[in-house]
DNA sequence: GTGATACGTTGCAGAACGCTACAAATCGAC
DNA sequence: GTCGATTTGTAGCGTTCTGCAACGTATCAC
């Protein structure tokens, strides 16, 4: 319950206008103007102090076969960026993310096992050191962003438990921040998929979305609630892998029984297909091919539960779209009719009426994006708050 | 993404101090300086203004026993009220419910049988009418808001369906409107009841709370996510009651097999009792009494598959607060340990050890409360919408 | 009573936005 | 190619709202 000032008009016009160029691209001064509903003059005093902030650049306007004086274009600026980290079973990943979504480095850092806390924090800070001079000569930093395959504590960053990495109350943020000296926030990658996807990918303009994603190690997942990511009260929300979807005995990575994660799994998969390891892209290509019963059976199986588990969601939730990423999205490729009317039989005429079925469209920068969404959300909401024309940001 | 100018500002803060004297009960302007941020001068021109519109009354200050020049009291205004009306199977219920949340009258109209559209405007029409001569000589009206046991499309209170009452497809919100002259809303009964006890019940001040409702006909509920009601794309969410528990073949009152409404049920628990019929209470005061096997046994088994049903909320939504409300708060009642240990089993340690389980505190007055909530939200929005000193207010 | 403290009140200054008038750039018609 | 219509940028002014500082006032402690 905050009452609000002058000082915060400013901010959040600010903030308005630089998330619309971040999030729907670049836009004529004149769009914006339409978009926000403020003033001409108005919006030619924020763009000139994001200008002058080095976050967003005005160019040549292209020619619209419009009538009228032609506006210029407002677009970010290619210079600010975030550091994305994803520490995994086999390897750290850390990229240079820009404010326009676009990954301008990729670095894979294979590990011969999965990493511990201070191995995954060295691994990035070399990396980062390595792309130091880089970072410096040509880009803004504002921050790291990490995304994370476990519950994140969200106000400190603190990795509650990560049990595929077998990493429990880890200061995980805290570590890389003194080791790299950028702020690093932290999330469950999942969740961070489902706000990538929503404002970069499948779900651009959405307010209501759940997203599953289906991996090696087991099912995540996170939501858009109202415009909101919902992150619960401390940032655990999302688990749907969790949710049961049958009274069998099988029992998933956290030992509950008769769970998605305990029914619908990746490996199972590969089995009957007879493969010894894939990417999504290649499993969902077996899948496609096969003529197989017993694949076709185990998809079916497999899809059935997914639907029980999809629908409780929806009843729950009443979202605009699902979003399905990993082998569950190659699940929806093999039998969308299959999926969608065993979600149609578990769930709510009203709620299931108005809700659509899709895969997830970003593919493998889909954490690069998110984990650098995060670091860039401080600057988003308040565009003024970092000096301007700092090259690097200090604590 | 709408910029904002000084006209918003001012409503923001008007919004603010009006919210948090309805919320939070009356308050110093010094309180309110200090929990808005705000300048003492500031406060006092916006607590002028709200006076001015009658919406609050400033009164002597108690006697503290603390230094300094005492701070005039600020509460809501007596004459500011909304009219709640709640259409069940066997009645009408309507009520004048003030801005500070106290009922100041309810009428329960029964009848005969189960309401059509028309029957239930007829009779909260007639009731209103009845009520009008001190409805304009003592109060405000503000509007009229509807608990409606059923789904309800949020933006023009069309009710979707409402399977007890047998309504499909009914523009209940604009006949209403048109019975009586005032603008009604109306909303999901649960969804209702969630909001009504977090901000007057059992979740004041919480950000992240499941409620969920027993009733005769079935289990409803709502959510707050990230201090917002989560309707949802079309105000659908919330349909706890038809999440899968279990493999059986029972069905619930959508037709959907194994779910929660499918396995607990009020019905079994009057059935075990050998009781014809009885209200919430009394069905939490025999099941406490009774020393029967049979009855234990019942209890456990839907404390079981209520338990199912809470963990896949927890585990998705990672709340702070789960609240039970009729025959649910009695199965709390009963073995608040089988139920939390059950809980416990289904769901993720870390989103499970910041839960707490309580029974709703409202009560009757609870879709009073929740109605009115909702028909107060626009005036709390924005304060100074409505003509200064109007007595009701016209389309 | 006197001082300290906390708060209301008043007048003024600053910040931000909208508005209006004017200039500039484009398209289409002749 | 020129002219008008249209759209948008630009500059200056006015309005609105909040913060600040100074002063007045009511209470408590001694």
């Amino acid at each position: 319950m905050q009452g609000s000032s002058h000082d915060d008009v400013r901010r959040h016009n600010l903030s308005v206008v630089l998330r619309l160029v971040h999030r729907s691209g670049a836009a004529s001064r004149s769009q914006l103007t339409r978009v926000t509903g403020l003033n001409r003059s108005t919006i030619a005093a924020l763009v000139a102090e994001l200008v002058e902030r080095g976050l967003v650049v005005e160019s040549e306007p292209s020619s619209t076969n419009q009538v009228g004086r032609p506006s210029p274009i407002v677009s970010v600026s290619e210079q600010v960026v975030a550091l994305a980290v994803n520490p995994e079973i086999d390897a750290v990943t850390i990229g240079i993310v820009g404010l326009d979504g676009q990954v301008h480095r990729r670095v894979r850092y294979p590990t011969d096992q999965s990493p511990s806390v201070p191995e995954a924090v060295n691994i990035a800070a070399a990396v980062i050191d390595g792309m130091r001079g880089e970072l410096e000569a040509r880009f803004k930093v504002v921050g790291i962003g990490v995304a994370v395959p476990g519950l994140v504590r969200a106000h400190d960053g603190l990795v509650r438990h990560a049990p595929h990495l077998g990493w429990i109350d880890e200061p995980l943020a805290e570590m890389l921040e003194a080791a790299t000296g950028y702020p690093v926030l932290a999330a469950n990658d999942a969740s961070l998929g489902a706000m990538a996807e929503r404002f970069f990918g499948a779900g651009k303009g959405i307010t209501d979305l759940i997203y599953l994603n289906g991996g090696a190690s087991g099912i995540g997942g996170g939501m858009i609630v109202g415009g909101a990511p919902a992150g619960g009260i401390a940032g655990y929300a999302g688990e749907f892998g969790h949710t049961r979807v049958s009274d069998s005995d099988r029992v998933d990575s956290a030992g509950i029984r008769g769970t998605l994660e305990a029914e619908v799994t990746r490996r199972e998969l590969l089995e009957v297909l007879g493969l010894a390891g894939a990417d999504a892209d290649e499993l969902e290509q077996a899948l496609l091919a096969s003529t197989s019963a017993v694949v076709r059976a185990e998809v079916n199986r497999q899809i059935d539960h997914l639907a029980v588990a999809l629908a409780g969601a929806i009843n729950i939730l009443n979202p605009q779209l699902v979003v399905l990423g990993g082998f569950l999205a190659a699940l929806l490729a093999v039998d969308a009719d299959r999926l969608r009317s065993a979600v149609a039989s578990h769930s709510l005429d009203a709620a299931f009426g108005s809700v659509r079925l899709s895969a997830a469209e970003l593919g493998s920068n889909l954490l690069m994006i998110g984990a650098a969404e995060l670091a860039f959300e401080g600057l988003l909401d308040d565009p003024a708050g970092l000096p301007a024309g700092a090259g690097t940001i200090s604590a």
